[in-house]
DNA sequence: GATAGGATTCACT
DNA sequence: GTGAATCCTATCA
């Protein structure tokens, strides 16, 4: 049992903060890619904004499984957004990541989005990007994050001077005021 | 069976 | 800052 999965177990609330500075790894084709999880946001079941306030649904059943597998969903037609699931079995509740800072396969990442020349501080700065830039897809679908397969989850530091702050989320209309988004900021 | 809207991104003004 | 692209899901008739 790792601490990890310990971690997510506790709930989305504890996770959204424990998650910051995760290192999420996909190895697809000989090539590894990582990133630090810099940002991130929480949705439980008694969130109205959450895809499982209304209960459970061929869609979001991966959010009631157990800890540390991935909820991918696709959204506004042409995006995909990955969660990682918290909480215990039955229960509803997912983290959404929302941004990394590219750790290793940069290249491929920028391959991955066409984001030759552009500046690295957008390449995955936002849900639907962090999915592109990792090749991340439909068929990680209730992946185990914790089980060292292709697409995993490993434990980061938190480095000096970073802080993880809470604010409301972004991109929503319900249950906007909810302080469930993190954000690993330098102090310094 | 039909329709409204969405946990977004990007290009353009 | 504003709006278009684009399609799946949930919800309603």
């Amino acid at each position: 049992m790792s601490d990890l999965r310990l971690m997510l177990e506790r709930g989305a609330e504890a996770a959204v903060r424990g998650l910051l500075g995760c290192v999420l790894v996909h190895e697809s084709h000989g090539v590894l890619r990582a990133g630090r999880i810099v940002e991130a946001e929480a949705y439980t079941q008694d969130d109205p904004a959450s895809h499982c306030f209304r209960g459970r649904t061929e869609r979001n059943r991966a959010m009631f499984g157990p800890a540390g597998v991935a909820y991918v969903y696709f959204s506004y037609g042409m995006h995909h957004c990955m969660n990682v699931v918290t909480g215990r079995e039955g229960v509803g509740e997912a983290v959404l990541v929302r941004a990394l800072e590219p750790v290793e396969g940069i290249e491929a990442m920028i391959a991955a989005r066409g984001w030759e020349g552009r500046p690295l501080r957008d390449l995955c700065n936002g849900p639907g990007k962090v999915c592109r830039a990792m090749g991340i897809g439909p068929g990680h679908y209730g992946a185990d994050l914790l089980a060292g397969g292709a697409l995993r989850l490993e434990p980061g530091r938190r480095r000096r001077g970073e802080t993880v702050r809470l604010t409301p989320r972004i991109g929503i209309s319900k249950a906007v005021e909810l302080p469930r988004r993190a954000v690993l900021e330098r102090s310094i």
